[in-house]
DNA sequence: AGCACGCCGACT
DNA sequence: GTCGGCGTGCTC
């Protein structure tokens, strides 16, 4: 049997757990990017063909088939490598985040269910207020020049953001660029979309988890074509081939949800910059409360910025107040003060809503042996079991373990002995059933609200009045609009504060400020009571003076002597095994093979605060050198002294966001 | 990631 | 004596 015989070979990177591209031959050289189908032992599989073939003699097989697919543009084959050197992941776990092989299944033989494109710019927009109007018009400006730029648009709550930037939107579309804008939940995005479909006309395209196999197989075909012009997406969508980039929004930039935690561990808000740079494209980070590291860049002059410092229709900011709980403290085993109740029945009285917010799932986060003092934990996570009682059970929100709640304690064997400590919303909810017998509430939390049905049913039934009090977690914080809630209740504002975290207080005043931003509208001004045993805290009194940046300045000049980012930089190695001595014996080489240089600092092996998780063990050591060293190549040369055995799993982390 | 090969426990 | 557990290693 004589086959033709092939010519020509390729470079192809695979979208699998590899650093390098495989070799390939084909009758006839295919441009880069081109996708094809490939042999890869014993299964085909799908690749891009990447770069130049080596010179040296490789094995190779051939191509099997040339997908009818548009090439992966440039702008993106760069991106990828990028992102894999500045990540160390391997290129084709990155790869895989842009192409999968479910992706490019032929589309059904019905008539296509989704439409694209079509978004009109020519739509009249909305009147802008004069401050709107000149930041729209830079925005503009920027899209016109068609190179990349970085612009943060701070502006509180209210002031009209969108408006503003869904004006550089239609420039783009204009142009006939394309669009991304990223969100840190998709799932929260019924506003920006209904918002979208009332400037351009139609809804944008949308990318995140929970769509169907054929709308992400119709939506990423779109977007290589060319054919969807806007997507609104999550940080995955970052990845999609866009042909014609010009405009990349990032919403609510400081979002530490932009910041992937597991497999390829990348800030898309910080990626989103390097891909409007390889796609010549301006780069808008919007925040009502920026990140310190993206106000620093603006100080810096690396950003432009654009303030909108008006609430948008002269509606005032809520007002703020501390409650001191040292002086008016809850009853014994209550959490509401009575000032604050105080304020609630008030709100109700005169027909209006109030809101509570306290950042924790469940009844209560911890159940303690009135007899022994036990306390009852997961048995493969370092953490207490939450006590649930909407379905009653203990939970780990770690590693999803659960049991019913035990009658006896495991330690002493008493018997009915245990005490729910601590405060959960379901126990806030308890507490406001008796306070207020004659109002309805309604918790929102991520265990009851968990998909767009329930949090449009959540919605309708607060636009409807239907309740009076809501009680949420974070997920209130952002993406709501509650026309008739004007008291917001922080239960615990110090939540936050407690355990250390470099970015506890800068996280702890975006959040409520977030939260904050949901009381009070135009004729019905807000106000947002912060419970706290430390009213005198830097973050409290940042909250209460409403001085953002004055805090930034305050956050700014604490990291600055240490050289913590953003002034300096940090990378985190956790070390985990399922046999603790393993852990911490890998965590003591690498340790001991640390690099030491001027500027450079290795700090631990220590126990990660987490230190079993999922049944492992976890030590964390933390690269942290001058701003203007690299961190990459010490990484490398670092991690190739240390044989790290297979059942020990060692995870880099460039730019940790979580310390967990 | 798959999908093999490979060496130790309970079944016909 | 075989079926099958998932540890380890390779795929152009």
């Amino acid at each position: 049997m004589e086959q033709p015989k092939p010519t020509t070979r390729l470079s192809v990177l695979l979208p699998y757990k590899f650093e390098m591209a495989f070799t390939y031959e084909a009758e006839a050289p295919l441009p880069p990017g081109t996708l094809v189908r490939v042999p890869l032992g014993r299964r085909m599989v799908v690749g891009a063909v990447w770069g130049e073939p080596p010179d040296l003699e490789v094995k190779t097989r051939p191509v099997a088939a040339v997908l009818e697919f548009p090439p992966l543009p440039e702008t993106l084959r760069r991106f990828v490598d990028w992102v894999a050197a500045y990540t160390l992941a391997p290129r084709g776990d990155v790869l895989a985040l842009s192409l999968k092989e479910k992706l490019l299944a032929p589309s059904p033989k019905r008539a296509r269910t989704y439409e694209f494109g079509g978004a009109d710019p020519a739509r009249p927009g909305p009147e802008l207020s004069v401050i709107q109007e000149k930041a729209s018009a830079a925005l503009r400006e920027d899209v016109r020049a068609e190179i990349f730029s970085v612009t943060l648009l701070d502006g509180v709550t209210g002031s009209g953001k969108t408006e503003v930037y869904l004006e550089a939107v239609a420039e783009a579309l204009r142009r006939g660029r394309q669009v991304l804008v990223l969100l840190p939940e998709i799932a929260l995005s019924v506003q920006v979309l209904s918002r979208f479909e009332a400037r351009f006309g139609v809804r944008p395209a949308v990318w995140h988890s929970e769509l169907t196999p054929a709308q992400r197989r119709e939506t990423y075909r779109a977007v290589a074509e060319g054919r969807a012009d806007v997507v609104v997406g999550a940080r995955s969508a970052l990845f999609l081939p866009f042909t014609a980039l010009g405009l990349i929004v990032v919403d609510e930039e400081h979002e530490t949800s932009f910041k992937q935690e597991d497999g390829v561990m990348y800030n898309a808000r910080d990626m989103a910059v390097v891909r409007g740079k390889f796609c010549a494209a301006p780069v808008l980070l919007v925040s009502a409360t920026p990140s310190l590291e993206t106000a620093e860049n603006a100080a810096q002059g690396r950003y432009k910025k654009l303030d909108l410092p008006a609430r948008h229709g002269g509606a005032a900011l809520p007002c703020m107040q501390a409650l001191d709980l040292r002086e008016a403290p809850p009853e014994r085993g209550k959490f509401l003060s009575p000032l604050l109740v105080a304020a609630m029945r008030k709100t109700l009285a005169r027909g209006e809503q109030a809101m509570l917010f306290l950042n924790r799932r469940g009844y209560a986060p911890l159940t303690l042996c009135r007899t022994c003092g036990h306390r009852l934990s997961c048995p493969n996570c370092s953490a207490w079991l939450v006590e649930h009682r909407a379905s009653p059970r203990l939970s780990c929100h770690h590693c999803g373990y659960t049991m019913r709640r035990p009658l006896n304690c495991p330690s002493c064997a008493a018997e009915g002995s245990f005490v729910p400590i601590g405060p959960g919303v379901e126990r806030i909810a308890e507490e406001v059933a008796e306070l207020f017998s004659g109002t309805a509430a309604l918790v929102m939390a991520s265990d009851v609200i968990t998909g767009p049905a329930q949090a449009a049913e959540a919605a309708r039934c607060i636009a409807a009045r239907e309740v009076g009090i809501i009680i949420g977690t974070q997920m209130v914080a952002k993406g709501w609009h509650f026309p008739h809630l004007t008291l917001v209740g922080v239960v615990d504002a110090d939540l936050g504060l407690a355990g250390g975290d470099l970015r506890a207080g800068e996280h702890t005043v975006q959040m409520l400020h977030q939260v904050a931003g949901r009381a009070g509208r135009a004729e019905a001004p807000g106000l947002v009571l912060l419970q706290s045993y430390d009213p005198s805290h830097p973050v409290i009194q940042a909250l209460l003076s409403g001085d953002l940046p004055a805090f930034l300045e305050q956050e700014a000049a604490l990291r600055r002597p240490g050289h913590w980012p953003p002034f300096g930089r940090l990378a985190a190695l956790i070390v985990s095994a399922e046999d603790e001595r393993l852990a911490d014996q890998i965590a003591r080489a690498l340790a001991r093979a640390a690099p030491r240089q001027p500027g450079v600092e290795v700090l631990g092996p220590a126990p990660a605060p987490i230190a079993l998780l999922r049944g492992r063990h976890r030590r964390r050591l933390l690269l942290k050198t001058l701003k203007e060293i690299a961190v990459q190549p010490l990484l490398r040369a670092w991690l190739a002294q240390v044989q790290v055995p297979r059942n020990v799993k060692l995870d880099v982390d460039v730019d940790p966001v979580s310390f967990m």
